[in-house]
DNA sequence: TAGTGGTCTAGACCACAGT
DNA sequence: CTGTGGTCTAGACCACTAC
């Protein structure tokens, strides 16, 4: 009734075993061994093959069903689920997702400038009305296309954001690469008309739906590190995500 | 240095302990308790003064960081967030969300009739192509105000879909009430222009931007029991969300 | 009744951050 | 160095499902 899963982990490796079984599961998946619908073992027999405790075991499998890769039900077991999910769990930028989807993003910086915060942005960044922000303005590309308009504003002395740097890689790249960790974001997003500005911008006609997304970023210590207001072209682009109820 | 959490658990409640002191703490964040930037004791001592094994104590705080309540830095510590996100962490339909926001949401059933599924229908609930399904299509209002166009699509025979029962709550608690528990789904959210038809029925001008979403939503097995396709005005209605990196 | 996942304990050692 | 969260173990009992 079960299907078999062929897992082997590393002791000497640094990577937890847990996410080693994760990975070993999901690679399973993707090649086709553990068909929608599969039953797995149960965690106890599925420990003992791979010489683990059961609460490693256990927290592969939750990785995976936050995922939404598996389906746990008590008193029956553990399944894969129909169909493909989006397996992204990260908060991911614009620019890898472009990356990922191997759509070649290009950036033009429209402006870079330290501007006093006004009062929605101070408060989106916890900053004292009026504290100096950074702003940022880009244009998206992808293959050339133009995709969407990002505005964003940052507190000053995060990072080095020359335009040349932001023109080579993404936002969150960068900050990443000074250090700053990122952690968990709040957005909204929803949908209005172009203005002439961002019709022109975007090649599209003036009252054109945009899509629009607002978000604002915090990093491990619990601090905004970014604000962003973005709008995108919904012929070119989309939001794609899973749900798990917990 | 630490901020006080103050939590009593009831050993005796059916309550899950880890989930009864994640409640308290949320709690004592809503209340201002504790503040945005307020570090936690550390996990051994908060295990402690609660009576409860790390562990266990571990898992509450690991519900509120999936929540985006809290932030963790190993060898620094917890702390709460500042700025408040999305505490949604539920597959919500949209009937609930509007309920949750006092919005007083009403349907009226277009259609609620039994065909066979066209190809991409039937790829998406995993029927063979052409099987008998159910599809709805409703329009539903937040304060008499028509806000989204609904349409949908079960297998047949998951619930008895009468109009007035669907006129009285919203699919998701008419499938919970027969037993479905829905556990993952896969969304896509975008925006586009109103159709002729679309713009009569939500009193909107053809041409007018439209958010969008469309999600396929799996239950406990595994297994594909709703496919919806919605379109919402965007002036009306938008999603939030919190994102976690993990 | 048998089998499953859900919860919980009481330890242990390690990796990383800040001093 | 100390203190923090991250990982891991080897058990235990319970709640729920299916037969």
């Amino acid at each position: 009734m079960s299907s078999p899963v062929n897992v082997a982990v590393d002791r000497r490796s640094p990577v937890p075993l847990y996410f080693q079984v994760a990975q070993q599961i999901e690679a399973m998946i993707d090649r086709g061994e553990l068909l929608p619908g599969a039953r797995l073992e149960n965690e106890v027999v599925l420990a003992d093959q791979m010489g683990l405790s059961r609460p490693t075991m256990r927290q592969a499998i939750q990785y995976l069903v936050d995922k939404g890769l598996l389906v746990r039900k008590r008193g029956v077991g553990t399944q894969v689920v129909h169909g493909q999910v989006k397996r992204n769990v990260e908060l991911s930028s614009l620019h890898d997702d472009l990356l990922r989807a191997n759509q070649y993003p290009t950036t033009k910086v429209i402006s870079a400038t330290v501007v006093p915060a006004t009062d929605d942005i101070a408060v989106a960044l916890h900053q004292p009305p009026g504290a100096e922000v950074v702003r940022l303005e880009r244009l998206r590309y992808a293959n050339d296309q133009p995709l969407a308009i990002l505005q964003n504003w940052l507190p000053t002395g995060l990072a080095d954001l020359t335009p040349e740097r932001l023109e080579r890689q993404g936002l969150y790249a960068l900050l990443r690469a000074v250090g700053v960790t990122l952690r968990v974001a709040s957005q909204r997003i929803g949908a209005r008309a172009a203005t002439g500005r961002e019709a022109t911008l975007l090649t599209e006609r003036r009252g054109a739906p945009l899509l629009t997304m607002v978000r604002t970023t915090y990093d491990d210590s619990g601090r905004a590190v970014e604000y962003g207001s973005h709008v995108y072209r919904p012929a070119l682009y989309s939001f794609e995500m899973a749900l798990v109820e917990r």
